[in-house]
DNA sequence: TTTACTGCAAATATTTTGCAATATC
DNA sequence: GATATTGCAAAATATTTGCAGTAAA
């Protein structure tokens, strides 16, 4: 899907999901959630607020972070507590088919398909557990901190 | 592996951490150890810290947090980041064999024994990345909630 | 005797909450 | 008009940090 159509069709789904709860259509929900589908990768509130401010559009944090749980009780966005003290957040299409690798060592995360792991995933089926998605985090150390580690033994 | 025998295996591998990186053999810390094998389930600083305390033992939070880390660091703990406010943590021989199941509604969280995908997923190889472990997290409704939602849609 | 470790308190950071003003339905 | 939502500031919570005293090597 474009991001052109993936933004229209975020609208749609947050307005049908605010229709079903009796909640209130306002500019703000829709302005934040056209920024959030303009961010292609994780992000935190923070970095939200200041993709926000540079476009010339105050929110209070405080709305913001309702906003962000609106979308993710809708299902158009996942949390994610990596090991910073902030949350991430990205768009539930993107995480679908992918998975994360975080080092251990320097914190790096990146992004990994893995279509036939995914697939696995999604087979499964847990007795009174009705699922609805999967998170999965691969933690190891990265090419570049390998390296480092490397060289630091020889200097021994 | 019994209780009294990890609880020892845990020792000697925190004693060897220790050497090897010329840190110092504290009370505080094997008493920490100790307690940590003797949590079956996940604990978060503030659960030890009390349990601690009811044992009559007395340690800062900042050298909890501390050795926490050093447990982390040298394999034997690991870390989770539910959606609580507070990091949990279990010992890492527990988290091979299992992963959580997570109520989004209730937020209560569950452990499943799959060895069929354990064994799938360290069978996984991911390019110029050295994998130590895997956290998978499965997001969904347990049963409980399940059942109060039929309720609540038969009251309409 | 060197310096890692501990405890305490203060600092920092993130998220939540209370409330008056406003805007949506 | 009823009430959901916003912004702001204050509060709550978790974790980190600085530092002086203590203790392991």
């Amino acid at each position: 899907m474009s991001d052109e159509k993936s933004k229209m069709a975020a609208r749609v789904a947050l307005s049908q999901y605010i229709h079903s709860k009796k909640l209130r259509r306002t500019p703000e929900r829709y302005t934040i959630l056209d920024k959030v589908f303009d961010i292609s990768e994780h992000f935190s509130i923070e970095t939200l607020y200041t993709a926000l401010e540079e476009d010339g559009f105050h929110v209070s944090k405080a709305t913001l972070y309702n906003s962000i749980q609106l979308f993710i009780e809708c299902g158009l966005l996942r949390k994610h507590q990596f090991d910073g003290k902030s949350a991430q957040y990205e768009r539930a299409t993107r995480v679908g088919n992918h998975h994360h690798l975080i080092c251990t060592q320097c914190g790096k995360i990146k992004e990994v398909k893995d279509v036939a792991l995914v697939n696995m995933l999604n087979a499964r089926r847990y007795p009174t557990f009705h699922t609805a998605y999967f998170a999965l985090y691969v933690y190891g150390t990265c090419s570049r901190c390998q390296r480092a580690n490397k060289k630091n033994e020889k200097k021994k």
